[in-house]
RNA sequence: GGAGAAGUGGCAGAGCGGUUGAAUGCACCGGUCUUGAAAACCGGCAUAGUCGAGAGGCUAUCGGGGGUUCGAAUCCCUCCUUCUCCGCCA
């Protein structure tokens, strides 16, 4: 959420910018102004009645120890005079608090200057491209539901009968291959000196609220309505949310943090062939890395979080490229985003496994995450994250990439955790 | 799930219908003293909205929401959370 503040001052820098994302509804920059205004004269007009009533009830306590009764009772008829008209601006003010927040909810977050205009993913830009060779496969290459099939490691069947299409079940060395890279995610993470969190699965209204996909992607969870919690659709929700209501010292900065979970989306309407196997799925499990910076540091801390993931691809031995996100495709509450596309060899196709992103401020409103500066002046601070990685397609495309004859190469930093080094 | 108790500032803890945004202590920050530190003493120290150039003023907030009252941290209702006991249980 943008400060209305913000959308006063910079006006023609963020139309710019929505005009960018082809957001259309460009009329709700000047709406949210208006109403500001609106709420502001109301809320003066309140606050002196208020004041007024305040005043007088004080004075009664006074006046009746004094025993002057009538002057008790006339100042008890004025205070029932205003109560009457604050009744009646009270829902007025309400109302206009309403539209605005609701306009505020509205608008996405301004991109960053350096993301380029464009309609889709089609017009996002390829940032860093992939200038070796791509894995020569030969004939006999499967894609990874049909190699899951033959080593049996993974099956979407057995989890459609358990539980719903969209559900994988890791077995044997699959679960392994799983975990270990799981565990070397988090062992990266924790070396790049992020701190670990295992947060709940299910969060609260207030927290999907705080990280923004309340109220605007309330389709896309599973939502225990007996408890009223959702299920995460990504690590981001809780560890984020640790900080919600938090002042923050300036020398606090940076905060870093990761955490593993399983994150569950409900994807609905995404069906066809392009979603096969293990590229779209209800659950997947995903390490996480978090930040919250000073505004000054936060896009120095973006340009680290894309070295570290870079890192965990390379060690991987998988082939990638790297695209910042063109308006149209950047998500609502993001200002830069960039996706990691790992090439899946033998879909021949590009798989998206990472999205690193800066919120700047747009999701500390709404948090209430701030700092002190040395002045004790209050800011909001940046928050930014990125996947590190997403699992079910790394799975599938390290099973795609590095098939062989013999069965399927375990990458050599992997080796210790999975402690094996081929799947036959 | 059942029965009780409690939720006040960063923490501890008073207040239990009127000048209390809230005593006191600790922590924290600034100062005096000291070669330095500690102790002692003095001063400062909540969040948000709004008006104001500023000093400062006004409004709201004592777990959340609602109510009673001229007036609520204090009374009532409701929800949430925590603790104790019982039941169930990985």
């Amino acid at each position: 959420m943008l400060l209305t503040s913000f959308i006063k001052n910079n006006k023609e820098r963020l139309t710019l910018g929505l005009k960018k994302r082809g957001f259309k509804e460009l009329d709700l920059l000047d709406k949210v102004v208006e109403w500001n205004d609106e709420r502001k004269r109301l809320q003066q007009e309140s606050d002196e009645l208020q004041a007024n009533m305040n005043r007088a009830s004080k004075s009664i306590g006074g006046l009746m120890k004094q025993g002057k009764k009538e002057e008790a009772e006339k100042a008890k008829g004025d205070v029932a005079e205003w109560k009457k008209t604050l009744a009646d601006l009270k829902p007025r003010l309400e109302k206009v608090k309403e539209d605005l927040e609701n306009g505020l909810l509205n608008i996405p977050n301004c991109p960053h200057e350096s993301v380029p205009a464009g309609q889709d993913e089609e017009d996002n830009e390829v940032f860093r491209a992939w200038d070796k060779p791509f894995p020569e496969l030969g004939e006999n290459k499967l894609p990874h539901w049909e190699l899951a099939e033959k080593y049996d490691i993974m099956s979407l069947k057995l989890g459609s009968k358990i539980t719903g299409a969209g559900f994988p079940v890791y077995k044997g060395k699959g679960a392994k291959l799983q975990r270990a890279l799981i565990a070397f995610f988090l062992d990266e993470a924790d070396k790049a000196g992020y701190t670990e969190y295992i947060p709940p699965h299910m969060v609260n209204e207030a927290s999907a609220r705080g990280t923004g996909q309340l109220p605007d992607k309330e389709g896309q969870m599973y939502h225990a309505t007996e408890d009223n919690l959702y299920l995460i659709p990504t690590a981001e929700v809780p560890i984020t949310n640790i900080y919600r209501d938090v002042i923050l010292d300036e020398k606090d900065f940076p905060i870093k943090m990761t955490g593993y979970t399983p994150c569950f989306r409900r994807e609905a309407g995404s069906y066809g062939a392009h979603v096969r196997g293990l590229n779209r799925v209800h659950q997947f499990d995903k390490v996480e890395i978090v930040r919250l910076e000073h505004p000054e540091k936060s896009y120095e801390a973006l340009d680290e979080m894309l070295e570290h993931v870079a890192g965990l691809l390379d060690k991987l031995e998988l082939p990638y490229r790297i695209l910042r996100l063109c308006g149209g495709d950047l998500g609502f509450t993001s200002a830069l985003t960039f996706d990691f596309e790992v090439f899946s060899a033998a879909q021949e196709r590009w798989l998206e496994v990472s999205s690193v992103s800066n919120f700047e401020t747009f999701q500390s409103n709404r948090l209430k995450l701030r700092y002190r500066d040395a002045n004790n002046k209050k800011h909001l601070a940046h928050t930014l994250n990125g996947s590190a990685l997403a699992l079910a397609r790394i799975f599938a495309s390290i099973l795609e990439n590095h098939q062989t004859a013999e069965g399927i190469r375990i990458p050599k930093a992997l080796q210790p955790y999975t402690r094996f080094d081929l799947i036959d």
